[in-house]
DNA sequence: ACATTAAGTGATT
DNA sequence: AATCACTTAATGT
């Protein structure tokens, strides 16, 4: 478990981490933080996936992206050090670890720590990369390549090209209706790229 | 067999 | 690309 965290960070580091962080183990579907919750943690993924997304005062949902093993939210760090609330709602995607940070040590670390510096500065350069990536998505209107993104990423978090989603849940993640899902897969099942089941797709070809 | 839920489709905005 | 109205297919009881 601690193998992949000794590749990031130094030594001392990591005994700051032993002593300060807690461990914990979340079953698929458990909430990590809602909507205007404050964040009082930072979270490193360790195994298992997260899926952080936007809520809207309607209650649509908008998947933004997902933390993989060894990344961090970049909106826990900018959100927790000001002690603002929380944008955005994270749910566990499948059975996870967790190590969670105090955010007492977020100050102090930065200063004194240059791998905790590059990996705070990694995530969130990452993390903005893939929010322009989704948000010019969204202002070309190109909602078939949206879902096709969509479908490599799952195919990805899961390690199967076979993946276990309704449309309609597809359509809440991409925040559109079912019908224009259903109509965009069977485009891509006619193109062989795919075939379609009931709660089931199957990633056939490139997309 | 019947009800419920998921998916497919044409027409309309 | 979204919505409506409706059909068809798969699943659960």
């Amino acid at each position: 478990m601690t193998e992949l965290l000794n590749t990031v960070f130094e030594p001392e580091l990591l005994e700051e981490i032993e002593k300060k962080a807690s461990f914990s183990s979340i079953k698929a579907g458990t909430k990590l933080i809602s909507i205007g919750q404050t964040v009082r943690q930072v979270p490193i993924v360790l195994s298992g996936s997260v899926k952080v997304s936007r809520i809207d005062d309607d209650g649509k949902e908008l998947l933004l992206y997902y933390l993989n093993p060894m990344e961090s939210c970049a909106m826990s760090f900018t959100c927790c050090m000001q002690q603002f609330p929380s944008e955005i709602e994270a749910v566990a995607e499948e059975d996870s670890e967790v190590l969670f940070l105090p955010i007492s040590i977020m100050d102090e670390w930065l200063v004194k720590y240059p791998t905790w510096k590059s990996f705070v500065m990694r995530t969130i350069h990452a993390r903005f990369h893939e929010l322009l990536k989704t948000v010019d998505q969204i202002a070309f209107q190109q909602l078939d390549e949206r879902l096709a993104h969509y479908l490599k990423e799952k195919a990805k978090v899961g390690g199967s090209p076979v993946l276990n989603l309704s449309h309609e849940q597809i359509a809440t993640d991409l925040a559109t209706s079912r019908v224009v899902i259903s109509r965009l897969l069977k485009k891509l099942e006619n193109q062989k790229k795919l075939l379609l089941y009931r709660n089931q797709v199957r990633i056939m070809g490139e997309l």
